[in-house]
RNA sequence: CGUCCCAUAGUCUAUUAA
């Protein structure tokens, strides 16, 4: 048994979901763990309905398939329905209680996250850290350095989360100063301090932290190749990119997106036909460079390329889209645009819907913006 | 003691320019 949950593991964990399905079925004995195997694969691939019929099915349940079943529901953004089971377990562990937090926190309820963090009975390092993320992305660094000066025990996701949150705040020094302090910083740490100077235009000092770390892994080389990308060194970027050991998808996509930033969307185009498997990233990078440098025709071509080829498009798709649109006043196009966003299902996006008013407006059609005005549920 | 399932940190894409 323990070999098959192993091998379901391992399909869940790579998106196989229909490799898992097959197994799960043909196994001659499986106990709770199969079981929440798969209703965890579901769920963190998204497929939160398929969870939980899976979940409400099970012939038994530990406080592991609660967790996985309210993680799903978190993930997607679900949380008063993450919360109503989150009630309803028989017996919570550590687990559950951080699930709920991060839930309450990435929703902007950080006063729900923070009640249930002085709710639990007893916490541990995880449940610490994800009181001070949820206080470090809510823009609250304060209360997040309140916690982590108060916290017992910190480990090198607790520092890490801060030097991110003082970042994020726009504090790099204080940021550099953590980093400092900090007793054994990894790869994690260092890439944070990274992004910091990066997004500070302070390129040399990024450069200088790169160079002197004893390790790196791909998301620092990713890091520094999208910095530089985008910082218009586009040439130091493409030599990183060379020079990397292991390159993924989101090494290629930077290469793609500072391409496309630099005014170079053909250049963008040859490496988005180079990279081994594109994603839904690529696509989008690549449909935006051609939308912000004036070549509306390809970014039409590109997108109904992607629809052919069974990509479902999101909201950034849309509004790089829409955007070509506009500039080319070509309201069939954008017509035709807008009626995939309606397929697509999603109820209007703010991004989506302001570029779906420009498109109009741009296009002549008054009364279509003034309506998708009045549609919208959220505006800015 | 001896890792079959669940939680917390770092990297890629989008609308708005008199």
């Amino acid at each position: 048994v323990v070999t098959w949950n192993a091998m379901i593991a391992g399909y869940t964990r790579n998106g196989m979901m229909d490799d898992a399905e097959k197994l799960f079925e043909k196994v001659p004995e499986k106990n709770v763990i199969s079981w929440n195997a798969m209703v965890s694969g579901y769920a963190q691939n998204g497929r939160i309905e398929d969870a939980r019929n899976l979940f409400d099915k099970m012939p038994e349940r530990n406080v592991v398939s609660w967790n996985a079943i309210i993680a799903g529901y978190v993930q997607t953004g679900r949380i008063d329905e993450a919360y109503e089971l989150f009630e309803k377990i028989p017996s919570r562990s550590m687990v559950s209680w951080a699930t709920m937090i991060k839930g309450f926190a990435q929703n902007g309820r950080i006063e729900e996250a923070r009640r249930v963090f002085d709710s639990m009975p007893e916490r541990n390092v995880v449940s610490w850290n994800a009181m001070i993320a949820g206080y470090a992305q809510n823009d609250r660094i304060e209360e997040a350095n309140r916690l982590f000066e108060t916290m017992p025990d910190r480990d090198r996701v607790s520092w890490s989360t801060m030097i991110t949150g003082y970042v994020q705040a726009g504090r790099v020094e204080d940021a550099r100063l953590l980093l400092d302090r900090m007793p054994n910083p990894n790869v994690v740490s260092w890439t944070a301090m990274i992004t910091g100077y990066i997004q500070n235009r302070r390129l040399d000092e990024a450069r200088q932290i790169f160079d002197r770390m004893p390790e790196r892994d791909i998301v620092t080389w990713n890091a520094m190749i999208s910095g530089f990308a985008q910082d218009g060194k586009i040439e130091e970027a493409h030599h990183l990119f060379d020079r990397m050991p292991v390159r993924d998808v989101v090494s290629w996509n930077s290469m793609i997106a500072g391409y496309a930033q630099n005014r170079k969307p053909e250049n963008a185009r040859q490496l988005f036909d180079k990279m081994p498997e594109q994603n839904l990233v690529s696509w989008n990078a690549l449909i935006a460079g051609y939308a912000q440098n004036g070549h509306g025709e390809d970014a039409f071509k590109y997108f109904f390329k992607m629809l052919k080829k069974g990509v479902k498009p999101d909201n950034c798709t849309f509004t790089s889209v829409l955007s070509a649109c506009a500039s080319l006043a070509a309201l069939e196009q954008g017509k035709q645009v807008h009626e995939n966003v309606i397929k697509n299902g999603y109820d209007l996006d703010i991004f989506v819907g302001n570029a779906l008013i420009t498109m109009y407006s741009k296009c002549g059609s008054i009364d279509f913006a003034l309506w998708m005005f009045d549609e919208m549920s959220e505006r800015d």
